[in-house]
DNA sequence: GCGACAG
DNA sequence: ATCTTGTCGC
């Protein structure tokens, strides 16, 4: 497994190429170990900085106790480019992952997994730098077709690209926008909705990437790093 | 050519 | 991603 230190050096085109490499690679398929652990993973910084803070929340499975936590500070200069998430977040993200003591059976991460252009969301994209089971969840689109769910909770309707199915768009609470479920790596599509869905517990994310994001902002705040306005520009 | 576009 | 109070609706 290698370093994903470097990718602030890549160019666009590069990244495209290495998801090119990277797509053969994928394993989508059953997880037959039983699922004792489970992790949320978030990235934080501010609009106008370089410095990117994670975290990592793990929990016992399915009882959802959380228990232990993992932090990173990092710094990359490569922008946010859809398509490309996984080349500015996945550094700082990895610095936290190899600071937990013991891996979780299954990190669920903040993005897409399998539905993406060319199959590599950031938890597709992650699971094969790390060979962790991986779960994408996203709060919003980026490809795929999908019919709109039902309004009642835990309705789900697949996402396709042309006639493959890529992902579930799953209402995780009534009244809300689905969140859009995918598989990262070595895990089934169904097996991914069925996980997430024990991971809700009465908000639109599921536990995991929630309780992530609330420690990752906790942490940048402690920082110092929470100012609003990008200072001394034009006055 | 035009619209869409994870975080 | 982040800033940010109240407010409308189930």
């Amino acid at each position: 497994m290698e370093d994903p230190s470097g990718y602030e050096f890549f160019t666009p085109a590069e990244a495209i190429a290495y998801q090119e490499e990277l797509r053969n690679r994928i394993t989508i398929k059953e997880l037959i170990k039983p699922i004792k652990t489970i992790a949320g993973a978030d990235i934080s910084y501010n609009k106008y900085s370089e410095i990117l803070y994670a975290a990592i929340v793990m929990f016992k499975y399915p009882e959802m106790q959380v228990i232990t936590t993992s932090t990173a500070i990092s710094h990359t200069s490569f922008p946010y480019i859809s398509g490309l998430l996984a080349f500015r977040e996945v550094p700082a993200l990895f610095i936290a992952w190899n600071n937990l003591y013991i891996k979780p059976d299954v990190l669920v991460l903040d993005g897409q997994g399998i539905a993406h252009e060319r199959r590599t969301g950031i938890a597709t994209h992650f699971g094969l730098l790390t060979n962790a089971v991986t779960i994408g969840s996203a709060k919003s689109r980026l490809a795929g077709k999908y019919q709109e769910p039902a309004n009642s909770t835990f309705a789900e309707s697949p996402m396709y690209d042309k006639d493959e199915q890529i992902g579930v768009a799953l209402r995780s609470k009534k009244n809300c926008n689905p969140i859009y479920i995918s598989p990262g790596h070595n895990i089934s599509i169904p097996q991914s909705v069925d996980v997430i869905k024990n991971c809700i517990r009465g908000y639109r994310i599921p536990e995991p990437t929630r309780q992530a994001h609330l420690l990752v902002n906790k942490i940048r705040i402690e920082h110092g790093d929470n100012n609003t306005t990008q200072l001394g520009l034009f006055d």
